[in-house]
DNA sequence: CGGCACGTTGAAGGATCTCAAGCTGAGTGG
DNA sequence: CCACTCAGCTTGAGATCCTTCAACGTGCCG
């Protein structure tokens, strides 16, 4: 899913295009009405599941998970947020997954009463919010083939090469704020097999972990090989 | 996925409004000049992964899967299409699954030119479009806990009851279109496993099956008591 | 120093997959 | 009408991957 996630930055700039529609419309001096920054702690959530949505987001800084929890106590995480995504714009009667900081998070945050009104009054506004939820259904679309089709090794290979094509910047460094427990909701296996699979891709001199959570790939077609199909 | 799927029936009728709004545009005497009707034979593709997409469709008669093909051979289907669902209409570039009859098909077909330009034009046109994907996302999601945390026969379990809920008409049988390849390519499992699952249902008296695919659940509560949360 | 969250590793058990064989029903052709 | 074929379904047995339980290690922080 990483690589086809709901990313305003991998699409040309459709929430800089609605901000500054919606700057056009209610900016009066500097400061707009339906927009404002908020901050959240670490473990924090930013809403919840079954909550009214009455804000939407988009991420500045620090890094975001979508869970869904089941009363059995699992958790599933649909997806990991980085800077520059945005975040429960799908306009249900409620958020259908809840929102929590991974690490301390700051947003902006728009009033949705403003924007349902101005995606309401301007259909290119709304055409661009239906591709980025339809990129977002691709995205879980393909998660769900590697959830089923491929082994514990594969899925771990396919998320840190997801990973690190988003954190390209750091000459091949990524640093994953989630923790391994994280990783395990997300991939749909135990925690121990996470760290399982680490070790072995470690020990096939794929990947290298000096410090804790902060990898490089090494060998890259090692990791692919594990993967058949995109 | 099933209880949330892209289904036009279930919301308050988007497509007709879609319908109509087109034809308040260019019905002539009768005929809409962007839509056409098409049959499709059983096991035929309707369309293709990557595929352009000119059209979207609207399913009269018969039941189509969606299906994303691995280079291993896996297929994943990510849903199943009854009458009244809609059908490729997410605007992206290219098809993000192949979609195959599963019975003989009659569908309406949407040429996607004349409804993207209506779609620009008509923002709450572009709005509708949107809940039915967000609709279709959070299904998505739903379907993603199902596959990681759920046995396989939960899964059957939840499957049948999605589909019971679809077919609620007649008496409290339903007619199962599909294989038990498709629904082991659905539920992620293999075929074995399904057949298994089936017979294990009927010993325990939740469900008969007197005819192939023709079920009845005679013991919703003992296929609900499967399913720990919704 | 103690507590705690997180990560690693081992061992055992179990759910599911794979391989293999047989069954059933529909369609076809003689 | 019957034999044949073929696709789909069922069942069994063994193998395997993964989970679960358990113990231990490590780094952080009060």
């Amino acid at each position: 899913m990483l690589q086809t996630s709901i990313q305003s930055r991998h699409i040309q700039a459709p929430l800089s295009s609605f901000a500054s529609r919606g700057a056009a419309k209610s900016e009066t001096n500097g400061a707009r009405s339906f927009e404002s920054r908020v901050t959240v702690k670490a473990g924090e959530a930013i809403f919840s599941e079954g909550d009214a949505p009455f804000y939407f987001y988009k991420i500045i800084t620090g890094s975001i998970r979508l869970v869904k929890v089941v009363a059995d106590g699992h958790r599933q995480i649909c997806d990991f947020l980085l800077p520059g995504d945005l975040l429960g714009f799908s306009n249900a009667s409620e958020h259908e997954f809840t929102a929590e900081a991974i690490q301390d998070c700051t947003l902006t945050r728009y009033r949705r009463r403003e924007t349902d009104l101005a995606m309401k009054n301007d259909a290119d506004l709304a055409c661009e919010l239906q591709a980025l939820t339809a990129r977002g259904l691709s995205g879980a679309y393909a998660h769900m083939v590697r959830l089923c089709h491929r082994s514990a090794y594969d899925r771990l290979a396919w998320f840190l090469l997801a990973m690190a094509s988003r954190n390209d910047g750091d000459n091949g460094w990524i640093e994953l704020p989630m923790t391994r427990v994280d990783i395990a909701d997300y991939l749909g296996m135990a925690h121990e097999t996470v760290s399982r699979a680490f070790t072995q891709l470690k020990k096939a001199g794929a990947i290298i972990e000096p410090t804790l959570n902060r990898i490089k790939i090494v060998d890259a077609e090692a990791l692919e090989d594990k993967l058949i199909a995109a």
